[in-house]
DNA sequence: GCCCGATGCCTTGACAACTTAGGTATCAGC
DNA sequence: GCTGATACCTAAGTTGTCAAGGCATCGGGC
C-alpha cells in the first residue's frame, strides 16, 4: 500500500467509488475503469480491491445494487449512491480535503 | 485507518516522518509533537503506530538512530536520515503530490 | 513524602484494507 | 478456435494502524 509501493493509498478507495456514482448508478467494472480514465491512469484500482470495496460499502448501506445490462448488453450489476452514501461522500470529501491540505503544507515546507 | 474513521490515512506515516528528520535529527517522541504540533493537531500519530514505524524504516534503512539526551537532560533515541532515507523522502513527496492531486481533480469535479 | 502529569520508550492483539493470484462466463473479431 | 475485452467473484497473505496496555524518570503541587 501507500506510497512507497501499492497503487493506492490505504483509505482513499471509498471516496473515489462514491465519487464515481455521485452521477448516477454504474457498475464495478465500469467504476474501476472510470477513475482510472479520468486520472490518465494516474490512479489505478486492483479489482481485488475494488469488489470487495463495493461489497463493504453495501453492507454498511452506503450503496444500493440492482441487476441490469450495459450499454453492450451484457449483465452487470449496477450500484446507487443511498442516501447514506451521500452523506458519506461529503463527509470523506471534507476530511480529504482538510487532511491532505494538511500533508501537502507540512511536506511544503522548505527544509533547509 | 482512512477517511471514515482512523485518523492517519494508511501509507502517509512514513512521509511524515522522513519529513520531520530533514532538518536533522530528533527523537521519536518530538517527531509525534512536531507533526501534530505544525498541523495544529489536524495529524495526530498514535505512539503505537509510530514506533513501529520507527523501527521498519530503520529495518529498510531509511534511518539510523543513536542514544542520546534531550534538551531537558533525558535519555531519548534520536533518529536521523540516511542517503537512502533522503533518497525516500523525494520519491514519496513525489509521489503523494501526484497522487493527492489526482484525488483531488476528481473529487472536485462538479457532480451533475 | 506522595501522587500526578509530562516526557520518553516499548509491545501485543485485533482489525481493516490492499495485493497477488487465481477463478468463472459471455461476446466480438481475426 | 483463439484471444482480448467485458463483467463478476474469492482466498491467502501481507501490511499498517488502532486500542490498550506496560515501564522508567522527572518536576511540581499539596
Amino acid at each position: 500500500m501507500s506510497l512507497n509501493d501499492g497503487v493506492l493509498i490505504a483509505g482513499t478507495l471509498d471516496v473515489l467509488v462514491l465519487k464515481a456514482l455521485s452521477w448516477g448508478p454504474r457498475h464495478g467494472y465500469g467504476i474501476g475503469r472510470w477513475i482510472s480514465e479520468s486520472t490518465d491512469a494516474e490512479l489505478a484500482v486492483e479489482e481485488g480491491a475494488l469488489y470487495p470495496a463495493l461489497h463493504r460499502m453495501e453492507r454498511r448501506g452506503w450503496l444500493e445494487s440492482k441487476w441490469g445490462k450495459t450499454d453492450l448488453g451484457r449483465r452487470a450489476k449496477f450500484y446507487g449512491l443511498s442516501r447514506k452514501g451521500r452523506r458519506q461522500l461529503a463527509a470523506q470529501t471534507k476530511r480529504w480535503k482538510s487532511y491532505s491540505q494538511a500533508v501537502s503544507l507540512l511536506l511544503e515546507k522548505s527544509s533547509i
